[in-house]
DNA sequence: GCAATAAGCGCG
DNA sequence: AAAGCGCGCTTATTGC
């Protein structure tokens, strides 16, 4: 039995009663965690301990995260009748702790967030207990969500091994020397008069998009905004230093000096992941935009000296998990041992690459126009079940009905809004627009819960590919002395990024080929833990370099 | 003068 | 050529 500070102490695996306690850190750092296999921590919330142990020096082998798996418990189908998920909201319902270590000011409206007492404690892993008892599959994604959580917090910890020198080096290649002041960078300025010039319009800010647009049309373009798409293919002298422009703006506003200084002071980049953050258990990010890194600046990205970045890619997940969910054999066969988009060319559904990965899409989000749909019928014909699977998602959307993922996740309800659209439509002096528009928001609701199944089905799949390599990695680092206090990742190797379908490893240069081969076989184990006997692969791209751009390509 | 919103674009 | 899903972030503009 092991406690938590001020948290709950963990059910044991054998079925051992729970008992509440404090641990001061320093206690855990002697050893109390990690060192007892059997150990789950159970707590109200990752994110307000973990910071505080990794910071000791305590690195946590396992735990469980009431308050996501609460969140998730209130929200699935399977528990919807559950004691959990029909009693009125509690401190369990709060949102999570965004900046653990933050000060609360004076002047904070908001309620400071109310924390469990032990009594709650023990009642909430009751009240779940109680929830999931049937539903072994709902328990997996508690314990692969809590594992994310961990894994999240350590990525934090640890941070991304992020070079300010290249950083910069991208930056002048790209934008000229860097300028002083609020003054644009001089590649930006001199596009911004090229723009000005070929338009006639001296004064004109590019950055403002109604006076871009104005000017546009004043030189006598037919387009309705200056979105790039619109902009692409005319033929006017302007448009390329305005593109241009776009692009450079870009990267200056979003991932420029004043990203870099900010977010970057120390030669690691420490993004807050949001676990669960978005609907489908996909996760968000929260300051630095973590998860939309544009390529040209993961040059920057780079393993310390005598360590490498390894990056893993699991390809083609989502139809590759369709293909699981759905049980559709053809298409498992279509990626077996091979890239899944060439193995529909080579089963002969499609004529192209290019037309598997379009339809394909069309499939998993509701395509229905344009080269997406016209590919539509043949993945139809050659992948049945895949396809009856997302339309039965999609049906259960437009009559407003929840569905789940795999482990169980299920999508919200439709909102008020949305509710009184359709209502509005039923009435007798309901017009054609008001029609028009019902019908078109049953059919967005139907995209929305199409691709929920698909995308939050391969979200559980990545929690638990994340968790197995993590596991694994730990493993990789025991011998020796590696992992004591105070920095337990100093020696080991460890994860240092995650995109939805996408890690990254900082390891140790020598460790490299087997990191890769434990990722590799963790993709493996999480498929199987998913889909059981269904023969589905998981296949991963991998390649180890120094700087995240150069394994990538 | 400040907060909310929209447009646009980066990522999967 | 984007479209069809899910996000976060910045800037300018709109609304109060």
């Amino acid at each position: 039995m092991v406690v938590a500070p001020g948290g709950a102490a963990a059910p044991g695996e054998g079925g051992d009663q729970a008992r509440v306690g404090e641990v001061p850190p320093e206690a855990a750092a002697r050893g109390v965690v990690g060192t007892e296999k059997a150990v789950r921590w159970v707590w109200d919330d990752t994110g307000r301990w973990y910071p505080r142990l990794l910071a000791d020096g305590v690195r946590v082998e396992r735990c469980l995260d009431l308050r996501l798996a609460h969140r998730l418990l209130r929200g699935a189908a399977a528990t919807a009748g559950s004691r959990l998920a029909t009693t009125p909201s509690g401190p369990f319902d709060a949102a999570g702790a965004a900046e653990p270590d933050r000060v609360e000011s004076l002047f904070d409206v908001a309620t400071p967030q109310e924390r469990p007492d032990e009594d709650a404690l023990l009642a909430e892993i009751g009240a779940q207990d109680e929830a999931v008892a049937d539903h072994p599959r709902l328990r997996l994604l508690l314990v692969a969500e809590s594992a994310g959580a961990l894994a999240a917090a350590e990525m934090r910890h640890t941070g991304l091994p992020w070079d300010r020198r290249v950083h910069d080096e991208v930056l002048a290649e790209q934008l000229g020397p860097r300028p002083t002041g609020d003054a644009r960078p001089p590649r930006m300025a001199e596009l911004a008069e090229q723009v000005r010039t070929e338009l006639g319009a001296p004064r004109l800010n590019p950055d403002s998009l109604p006076d871009v647009l104005r000017e546009l049309r004043r030189n006598g373009l037919p387009v309705t905004s200056t979105s790039k798409w619109e902009l692409i293919g005319l033929d006017h002298p302007a448009v390329a230093p305005l593109l241009a422009y776009k692009k450079l703006s870009r990267l200056h506003s979003a991932n420029g000096w004043a990203w870099l200084d900010r977010w970057v002071p120390d030669g690691r980049f420490r993004p807050e992941y949001v676990v669960g953050g978005v609907v489908t258990g996909r996760w968000g990010s929260s300051g630095g935009g973590a998860l939309q890194l544009p390529k040209s600046i993961r040059r920057a990205v780079r393993a310390d000296e005598g360590w490498c970045l390894v990056v893993a890619d699991a390809a083609q997940l989502e139809p590759r998990v369709l293909a699981g969910l759905s049980h559709d054999e053809r298409m498992a066969e279509a990626g077996r041992g091979r890239d899944l988009y060439q193995g529909m060319v080579d089963a002969g559904v499609v004529g192209s690459r290019d037309h598997a990965k379009l339809g394909m899409l069309g499939a998993l989000y509701g395509g229905t126009t344009g080269q997406s749909a016209a590919v539509l019928p043949r993945i139809n014909r050659a992948f049945p079940l895949a396809m009856a699977h997302v339309e039965t998602a999609a049906r259960a959307g437009e009559r407003g009905e929840v569905v789940s993922t795999l482990l169980g996740r299920s999508s919200p309800l439709p909102g008020a809004q949305w509710n009184q659209v359709q209502a509005d439509a039923l009435d007798d002096e309901a017009g054609a627009s008001a029609q028009s528009r019902a019908r078109a928001q049953t059919r967005a609701w139907g995209r929305f819960t199409r691709n929920f199944v698909v995308q939050g089905t391969a979200a559980e799949w990545a929690l638990c590919w994340i968790a197995e390599v993590r596991r694994r990695l730990w493993a990789l680092g025991e011998q020796g002395d590696a992992g004591r206090a105070p920095e337990p990742f100093a020696r080991r190797p460890h994860l240092v990024y995650f995109l939805h379908d996408e890690l990254v490893i900082h390891a140790p240069q020598e460790l490299a080929d087997e990191v890769s081969a434990q990722v590799r076989d963790a993709a493996a184990a999480a498929g199987r833990l998913l889909f059981g006997d269904f023969p589905v692969d998981f296949p991963v791209s991998l390649a180890s370099a120094r700087s995240y751009a150069d394994a990538k390509d």
